[in-house]
DNA sequence: TATGAATGAGGCTTCATTCAT
DNA sequence: GATGAATGAAGCCTCATTCAT
């Protein structure tokens, strides 16, 4: 077999990681697994990561920290909090449908990792809070508790995501992404 | 979800197993871990489960189907489209502040089992589902796509939830559950 | 303390841990080799002990300084230094006749595990060379350094112990044990 | 012991891999720790020697059979027995304070390297106890198990070198070297 | 019956060694 | 010569499950 016909094995590991990972689960998804999937062996994995942690571990860090940094970015182009919120929804349509198997890995997989993360990284949870608390300051939405607020948006966002997985919806988050964006307003605005 | 007084160990083991894996995860938590919580041998589990797998099947098919039927009960109560709703996600509140470990447990952690549920089995979101395409059908909802519009309520019902679990979120969903109905209508009625 | 089917197990888990220890080397013995040695399988040595690191460290705990105290009892019997030095010399052979696995693994294998004491435990070169300093200050014994004193003695002691394992020498320590204490004494007095 | 040319590569890997080899023991000092304090590549190390073995090996035979030789010729400048056993010692009280760690690599850590001499290679243990028998033969030294004094003779020498390795005496054996010579002799003659 | 020792498969990781570049 | 990715065997350990007592 051929060894230095890839000098990506390291993209290719965390590819292949993150679709196992989506697909069975961290703790399911095997060094084995991931190894087979690149075709390499499972000794030659640790010469790119120092353990199956650190994988995870680079693959969130790596996407998260900056996915909340890009929606912050399309928040602050905007001069109204309705406008600001659409950005952000968008932002997270865009980022779903250029990479849905990463979407999924960082939203819905990172369980154990959130609490690695520096004290004070901005996560896009944080991002959207900050959004609808200036909403509120502001008066364009109306007074309310903007965790559950936050939480009506994430879970309209998200909730579509997992009805695709499970193959109930489509998989683009973009073309249904005003729609996403009327829901959210409404129900961030309907108290 | 209603327990007996004396409950035996059978149903100790499974209370065991839930609270273990919602904390840890089912893969992360061990039949060693479960009987060791109930205090009891690994070996005399299996006299009661003929495997892990079998446990975290039952668990689930056991409460799992029997709360679809609860939802739709609730619903069929309910003369207009929005007070079936609002019965159901109060019926989702009510669950969650019951046992909010087992309302986790059969929301979140039960990833592979939906796919053994006995075809045509009724299930919360079939439940909503239904409601809601009959709302759209009775014209009491705008015409949209049905799975979509379950996607919001799930969403706006279950995050809540996980930011509750990260304690974003006080863990009561009753004393928010107007907040939570006037949101889900509002996000579904609104295109 | 519960009653185990075969309360051997442990204790010939710990009888192939010494042999092969002392014959191969803590690192170049692995957990395959006592299990096989003992007949049981690598996963059912686990049950008896955390971690290869623990059984090492138990084997050499549960003896080490119970030894050290076995020198000490013996020593504080006798009157005069050089009667409190043959006995703990005469302590060594016996130690080491009884069971000469276990007082290679001890006095020879032992490395890493000294360092693991609790501060303050006393170990067998403490209780020589307290001996030794006593002696010196009740002028039995010549001044000098004390630790080099003790070097002599433990050297004395234990080169026949090697000398022995690679067939130099006899294994019998007892048969010479007069000799070691002639030995170690005009090594100590003679300045 | 000492090389007084610009070390080449080759020197400078038995350099390092004497320093890891008597820190961590042959086992657990592995050949990425050798390249790494030499500043290497894995893979060179390969062009200098076969394998970690034959490193081993040469390390131990290029220095452990002329250290012999060294003690043969200066016992063999001496007229009385005791002339000679006193030349050996200082022989090894100054290869050890010349170069410590090859000292403690060649006495203590060449475990398995001693069966595989040459049969008929001369030892330092050899060389010793050539010069006790001898002073038996001659009745310089009282009649005794020559093996026996011999241990005498190494343990006296080599514990002091585990002291000084634990912190326990100076590193200097030459300070002492006398005084090792005085107890030897002692040792040895008293029966 | 309940226990817990034992099993055997498999998981993660390390390491000496090889080889294409 | 040097490099470092890759290999494959092994090492330590865990875990669901079985079984003798």
């Amino acid at each position: 077999m051929a060894r230095h016909r890839f000098p990506d094995t390291r993209d290719r590991i965390q590819r292949a990681a993150i679709e196992l990972f989506v697909e069975k689960g961290v703790d399911a998804a095997t060094v084995r697994d991931v190894a087979r999937a690149v075709g390499i062996s499972e000794g030659a994995l640790y010469r790119h990561f120092t353990s199956k942690e650190a994988l995870v571990w680079e693959l969130f860090e790596r996407h998260y920290v900056p996915f909340a940094g890009r929606l912050e970015a399309l928040a602050a182009a905007e001069p109204t909090a309705r406008g600001r919120l659409a950005a952000m929804i968008r932002g997270f349509c865009h980022a779903h449908d250029e990479d849905p198997l990463l979407f999924r890995f960082l939203l819905f997989v990172q369980h154990g990792q959130l609490g690695r993360l520096a004290p004070g990284s901005p996560t896009p949870v944080d991002a959207v809070r900050a959004v609808i608390a200036q909403g509120i300051a502001s008066k364009e939405i109306p007074r309310q508790d903007p965790d559950l607020a936050t939480a009506f948006v994430f879970g309209i966002v998200l909730q579509p995501v997992t009805f695709a997985a499970y193959g109930r919806l489509p998989s683009s988050l973009t073309l249904q992404c005003d729609r996403l964006v009327a829901a959210s307003w409404a129900a961030v605005t309907t108290v």
